[in-house]
DNA sequence: AGTAAAAGTTAGGCTAGTCTAACAAAAGTC
DNA sequence: GACTTTTGTTAGACTAGCCTAACTTTTACT
């Protein structure tokens, strides 16, 4: 992985994070419940998530991350978020799909193309004229299997 | 994963099926050196898909994939080739970066999400107005942080 | 045909990650 | 303060996938 960490590791990094932003303490069994394992498996990872230096966690403790921890679990938010927006905004699947999809492929995009997906979602959805005339296009294109053959004359009458 | 076998075994099911376009007959070797492993791993996997019935392979001989497994593989193929494109032609990621991206995350999205983006990349990529302003625009964005304002001008006289 | 090289297999070991069962510590209650 | 419940840990087993080393089969060459 693009973190030097694994997919798992990843996954209990994110989710720390965002427990964090809603509890004052994150512990084991929210951890557990939140990424649907079994607590031996989250005291597992903060064993070695806590040796590579990313969380602190003393026994029968609460939770924190490292600098270096949260650096990397930032990192995993973000390119959820990207990937969350991109799929259920501008590709228009469902709300759901697009939160499990995205939590998959959060921990394989390369930087680089993390970067540019960022910028062609935020191109897209900062349309000038306000609801993107794309979308609407591609929704229809989608649902009719052709283009809406008058947003097509709106558009190559533009040219002159 | 979506066709009930792990990332690991559709890689040999797609890398199969891609050695099968070239060369007549498809070996442990070839796998081997097309997806980076040692061939003991290939024939571990092919015992298992063997057994999961997508593969005819009798011990040293050539390896076939059956309907089944051929099915699984072009699944596999079409969403890589979706990917690729989506990620070198519509955001501009270099091909080779595209490639490795592609190849990790066709294993990760949804059907119904695949099922989006093929009509999203056909439906940008088919612009019916030529090599589509959007990815101009795109561009410009992406290497300049804003618009290129002589394009929104074009698109907001549109709007009459 | 006989031997050397290449191709493929088997055996066994390793890592990462999961689980269950059994135990230990902390917190909550009377 | 003792007992119960909840929380967390440890130990040990299992799966998937990879590897190396050693062996077997097939192929190629003389």
């Amino acid at each position: 992985m693009i973190t030097g960490q694994t997919a798992s590791m990843e996954d209990y990094l994110e989710a720390i994070a965002k427990l964090g932003e809603v509890e004052t303490e994150v512990r084991v069994t929210e951890i557990s419940k939140r990424l649907g394992v079994k607590k031996p498996s989250v005291s597992a990872a903060l064993h070695k998530l806590s040796e590579d230096g990313l969380v602190e966690h003393r026994k029968y403790g609460c939770v924190e991350l490292t600098d270096e921890g949260r650096r990397i679990a930032e990192d995993v938010v973000h390119r959820h978020e990207v990937l969350f927006r991109f799929l259920s905004e501008i590709l228009g699947v469902d709300r759901e799909v697009s939160q499990v999809d995205a939590c998959k492929l959060e921990h394989w995009l390369s930087s680089s193309s993390i970067k540019r997906l960022t910028k062609f979602v935020e191109f897209i959805l900062t349309c000038p004229r306000g609801e993107p005339v794309l979308l609407q296009g591609f929704d229809y294109y989608f649902d009719h299997g052709e283009r809406d053959e008058e947003l097509v004359a709106r558009c190559l009458e533009e040219e002159r």
